[in-house]
DNA sequence: CTCCTGGATGGTAACGTTTCCAACCTCTAC
DNA sequence: GTAGAGGTTGGAAACGTTACCATCCAGGAG
């Protein structure tokens, strides 16, 4: 190949671009290098089947050029699902999805992929919607936390999809999740194990996973041979701090209080820190750990499970699925719950 | 227009593909409802010029096939960016950067806009990657906390930029921010106002932003005359809470330790609580709120801003900036910083 | 010397959309 | 009846990349 690099002038062409001008292609990369543009994507795409020499000529335009590929455009092609993953999910605000974000946000990162976070509003069809769009951008892969509405307009999306925290209807896709079930039996359990016979549960709706944990509450009270009191058992509409606080207090100011609160999570246990406010007679336990638990002025007792690795194992599971190299049925993955006791659960009943 | 609609297959041709099939494109509806793509294309974007009986017709075909646009083909024509915002932060775990996501999320929801995150390692290096990455996205505009190195590489990128939280070095963009200084002073100005002299300040390393609280620890000194103490001015290297829980443990077991502790960060302050332990005596001020402040055996006096009002500032500006509708010099808009008085802020000294 | 093999390279067709332009139709004005 | 305007419509080019195919060259085998 003939030396064909011309006399550029280095001040326009170097990389502070004027900031008018569009930023340079493969194109002008493969003409500033002397190279044909199958070349440069080699060169760009890992370099083999490249001589030595020939690449190096190539980085080296890139370099001076600040050659940037275009992502959508590699998207375009066929095959080439776009290097992100989307994730769906609630409120970040709330640390269980926050830690969940943090997570899958490591591991797809670490892989190359970009995460797409979906926006969520509570209502099922602003979930669909986000997740249309985010398909229509060609995600590669939806890591979803879905609510109960049907989700079978996904089966035929071609895109992979891993459910955390609960399974959606309409399709039998992975799903990671923590063993709800066990958690509630644990908790309710442990309440049992001291005596107390009047235990409330105050439920948020996140319809699949807290009726697991009301399975494992109800399980535990068969086993113990304890009636449940249904007035004890509490749901709660939207699920917040502020609910539970009330819930908490109509609760107690009843004839007959309950000795002892499983709270389903995290922003509930919080509320109902607020309706007891200075009784510190009943015991409490809460689903999900959170931060500041221990050092409340009665530290908390919580049933919790590695959320982390809960984001991981989906966005790796996920990762698995988008490159083709997992093939397996759909998986269902099952994390522990483990007791955590800190002081607040250990109470007697009065 | 003679009718060409074709008697196609409902059962094949209907919502719920094969799995295998590739997904519909406009090619498929032009072809289902017998018109050319121009006109699906002026449907799918509004329907202007377009006779309502045919666009009836397109949007019939639509919905039959379940037609999706697909935004990587459509970012990929010139001056049309992805309908996407880029955010680059620091840990989604602490609520600030929580606050940031979800309030922007919400606010690029409402205008069509997806938000990619970037992977968030705590290194420049890994930073200016992760930008890079995303720019190769075609982002439409990125919303970045910066951290202290040089961003000079973003003003070439024909990206419109927003700067969260704190400026950044090497280029004139849109910032939002807390009036660090302000907050500063004022939490010192409360300490000092109940008679210490001896207050203590714990850093956390985001250059800018606490430099800014720095100085107004200073000025207040300055203002009351209350000379500074330099051994009481501790540097965390990594801002977290259990670097913090030691510093302040060192600062207690010093000969004369402080009377009164200002914590610049809402994990400093969690780990200057934990340092304190059951030691009540001292004053503690924690800039940025956080969840269960009120709720600690002490509620905890805080120097607080609307943080959800930062990433709806940025977003809305950001917004603004890649649609072009703003196109005035690069603003400067601070948040306003107030006092929050719980109970911790306001212990006398010894 | 010729043929063949195989690696390196250049060129071109896609990918699905938007945008532009030309073509067409209908209607009005002359 | 013709011209022109204005509204609809169809078709093709372009966006930047990758995949494929053809070409070219060097070197080894016959």
């Amino acid at each position: 190949m003939p030396c064909r690099e011309r006399e550029v002038n280095p001040v326009t062409e170097t990389f502070p671009r004027s900031p008018d001008a569009k930023p340079p292609t493969m194109i002008d990369v493969a003409r500033r290098a002397g190279v044909g543009l199958g070349t440069v994507s080699r060169v760009v795409n890992g370099g083999a089947g490249v001589r030595a020499e020939t690449a190096d000529r190539v980085r080296a335009a890139i370099d001076e050029l600040g050659f940037q590929r275009n992502e959508v455009a590699r998207a375009l092609r066929p095959g080439k699902k776009s290097s992100s993953l989307a994730l769906v999910l609630g409120d970040l605000t709330n640390p269980f999805f926050a830690t969940i974000a943090k997570a899958s946000l490591e591991v797809a990162g670490q892989s190359g992929f970009a995460v797409v976070l979906g926006s969520v509003d509570e209502d099922p069809e602003g979930e669909k919607r986000a997740i249309q769009e985010l398909i229509g951008r060609q995600v590669a892969g939806l890591m979803i936390v879905p609510d109960q509405s049907d989700h079978s307009f996904l089966v035929s999306a071609g895109v992979p999809v891993v459910f955390v925290d609960r399974p959606a209807h309409g399709i039998d896709a992975d799903i990671v999740m923590v063993d709800n079930e066990a958690g509630g039996k644990v908790a309710t359990d442990h309440l049992l194990r001291q005596g107390h016979r009047r235990v409330a549960i105050l439920l948020a709706p996140s319809y699949y996973t807290t009726g697991r944990r009301l399975r494992g509450y109800r399980r535990a009270h068969r086993e113990a041979g304890v009636p449940v009191d249904e007035s004890l058992v509490v749901l709660l509409p939207e699920g917040t701090a502020e609910e539970a606080e009330k819930a908490t207090r109509r609760l107690m100011d009843q004839a007959d209080p309950p000795t002892a609160l499983f709270a389903s999570t995290n922003f509930v246990t919080e509320g109902v820190l607020r309706g007891l406010g200075d009784n510190t007679q009943p015991a409490v336990v809460g689903f999900d750990d959170f931060r500041m638990a221990d050092m409340l002025p009665t530290p908390v007792t919580v049933v919790a499970s590695d959320i982390a690795d809960l984001g991981r194992t989906a966005a790796h599971l996920l990762l698995a699925r988008a490159a083709g190299t997992d093939t397996r049925p759909p998986q269902r993955i099952v994390l522990p719950a483990v007791l955590i006791q800190r002081g607040s659960g250990e109470r007697p009943p009065v």
